[in-house]
DNA sequence: GCCGTTTTCGGCCCGACTGTTTTCAGTCG
């Protein structure tokens, strides 16, 4: 590793404050644009930017970074600082940066507040907004204020900037529901933007919708009982903010533009910019309402993506991959992946009953599992020293496999017995050698002793999956979204490690945790690595929240061959009773033997030495 | 600052909404 870390994170935020300075400056809005391209790019990284200059691979393939930025990224992970950055930095007025967190100031009007008022912070606005002086700036008036003022009460009231997807899903179907119950004439209404591309978190709603009467739709939004602001509200448009703080965009429409509408919608920007500019050297121009020949201006419209792809000679590209990267590319080549889907998964192999901290008895999760038409499932309560989840100690665990023999008489679902073992803090696990042997499916989690370093806890699940026993890591970095951060460990050694020992990684799909996470399962599907989808059901309701676990594979595109319970019953068990450091074998005979449409390989090679 | 199916120079996505203005700038996504 490089000396000091310098996280992708870190290392985008600079670019993209780079850019908010220069836009403060008047610079070019083409290279601000290329700076905050830069900064979406890495952003979206699967690798450590610091830990590829420290190998000496080359960043000038990774797309939007060129000889420049890449020099800076080099600077910055060297030196710990940029000298451009710095200098702009000091042309500007003190704290301008932070006044551009508030909705509705931009970059011109922060510069305007920091020289003409003096004013660094947020407060210092709201104050000056009720006092008159920011009225009294050129360009601004009483209503502008006012409107400021009232887009930093608004933030205010926000938790957070975004909401985990679970949330955000819940509270645009509520809305929509409402909007269907006070327009029955809505033929369309379907989310946009992040939600519909299944990003982690949302930023905001985006609802997309036809109908008869438009502007009647957008009022309707604006009347609903849990809108607490209306920010705006035109023609084609509205903005609301609900409770418990969260902002919805509705655009609507005329039906025969639905397709460029979604898509327009739908984003992500980076992608749209791109397939624009891909567009515009065809000679033709994509907005919302269609294609225009730019020499004819003759606007077509198309009834559906698929169709408004097609006019660009393009497959249609799922909104989970259209972030901007690498998709274009290999929708312009055929590589798209076919990507994969729900209907593939065949077994659940993290849940919990009663016996533990689940609060359904066994034969209902079972019953459950069995209706959604899986082959097989693993019960996997927690081990005994998760004291707070009534872990089951071996004479308990011995004990429910019984049961499971009972219920596997009555049930057509083959039932494998299974554990969700503590991975202790020095990377030990909570059963004994021999109990852990009888089990088929042994899930190991971290659930103590979260703050360890770096080095500990790397060599903490090293040492888990080392263990001859343990099939699977479960939600390996912890984090709840929104709430607990993940833990710190070396992501590339740990890939390694699960490479080595043929041991798998689960994506955990109970929305709150979403582990592995998108750019973390990406990578590992690049490096080979089995990947399992699983609900970690804790009631049967939950039992169908594999959609959020899917989503986050087909972000990383991951197409079914890479999941390890999309396999038939038989090939899985071939996979858990092949002793372990050959069991990757196995899976890799599986990848092998299917449609080879992935582009393994395809972020390293770019960036690659 | 990035990039290449016409290019190593000359292009660079597109429109809605708001407020302050009588034609546009700023912000947002």
């Amino acid at each position: 590793m490089p000396a000091s870390q310098t996280t992708n994170e870190e290392i985008a935020e600079l670019f993209e404050h780079l850019g908010m300075m220069l836009e403060m400056k008047g610079d070019s809005a083409f290279k601000i644009r290329a700076y905050q391209r830069a900064a979406r790019t890495i952003e979206e990284l699967s690798f450590p930017l610091d830990q590829a200059v420290a190998d000496g691979q080359k960043l000038t393939g990774i797309p939007g970074i060129g000889k420049a930025i890449s020099e800076k990224i080099h600077e910055l992970v060297t030196t710990g600082q940029v000298q451009t950055f710095e200098r702009v930095k000091s042309e500007l007025p003190e704290g301008a940066l932070n006044l551009l967190a508030i909705p509705g100031i931009g970059p011109k009007t922060a510069v305007l507040i920091g020289t003409e008022l003096g004013i660094s912070t947020i407060e210092g606005v709201e104050q000056a907004a009720q006092d008159g002086r920011l009225a009294s700036l050129p360009r601004m008036g009483k209503r502008a204020a006012d409107s400021i003022l009232r887009h930093i009460r608004a933030s205010r009231s926000i938790s957070s900037d975004r909401t985990p997807i679970g949330q955000a899903l819940s509270i645009a179907e509520a809305a929509m529901a409402g909007l269907r119950e006070r327009d029955a004439e809505i033929s369309i209404l379907t989310p946009a933007g992040s939600l519909r591309r299944w990003e982690e978190t949302i930023g905001d709603v985006d609802l997309v919708a036809i109908t008869p009467q438009p502007e009647e739709l957008g009022r309707c939004l604006a009347e609903l009982p849990q809108v607490r602001e209306v920010l705006v509200n035109g023609p084609r448009k509205t903005s609301v903010i609900v409770d418990p703080g969260l902002q919805i965009d509705l655009r609507t429409g005329e039906a025969e533009s639905i397709g460029a509408m979604l898509q327009y919608f739908t984003g992500s920007q980076q992608h749209n910019i791109r397939l624009r500019d891909f567009a515009n050297r065809m000679g033709l121009s994509l907005n919302e309402y269609g294609i225009t020949n730019v020499e004819s201006g003759q606007v077509e419209v198309f009834p559906d993506e698929e169709s408004f792809y097609a006019r660009l000679g393009l497959p249609l590209i799922p909104p989970e991959l259209r972030a901007g990267m690498w998709e274009l590319e290999a929708a312009i080549e055929g590589r798209l992946p076919q990507l994969v889907e729900p209907l593939h998964l065949r077994g659940d192999l993290h849940l919990h009953s009663d016996w533990s901290d689940g609060s359904d008895p066994i034969e209902t999760m079972v019953a459950t599992v069995a209706s959604m038409g899986y082959e097989y499932m693993a019960l996997t309560d927690h081990s005994q020293g998760l004291g707070v989840a009534n872990g089951l100690t071996p004479d308990r665990l011995a004990a429910q496999r019984e049961v499971l023999r009972q219920l596997q008489e009555r049930y057509d679902i083959r039932i494998l017995a299974g554990s969700e073992v503590d991975i202790r803090s020095d990377g030990r696990m909570d059963f004994p050698d021999e109990v852990l042997a009888e089990l088929d499916v042994v899930v190991a989690s971290v659930h103590n002793a979260m703050s360890q370093d770096r080095e500990t806890m790397t060599r903490r699940v090293i040492r888990a999956m080392e263990h001859p026993s343990v099939t699977i890591i479960g939600h390996l970095s912890t984090r709840l979204l929104g709430q607990r951060p993940p833990t710190d460990f070396d992501l590339e050694a740990v890939l390694q490690a699960a490479r080595d020992t043929g041991t798998a990684l689960e994506i955990n799909a109970s929305p709150e945790r979403l582990d592995l996470k998108d750019t973390h399962a990406y990578r590992a599907r690049e490096l080979g690595i089995p990947l399992v989808i699983s609900t970690d059901s804790h009631h049967h309701s939950h039992l169908s929240g594999g959609r959020f676990g899917v989503a986050v594979a087909r972000r990383a595109w991951c197409e079914p061959q890479h999941i390890l319970n999309t396999m038939p019953l038989d090939h899985f068990r071939r996979f858990i009773t092949t002793p372990k450091p050959q069991r990757i074998k196995v899976f890799d005979d599986v990848v092998a033997t299917a449609a080879p449409s992935v582009p393994n390989g395809h972020a390293s090679s770019q960036a690659g030495a």
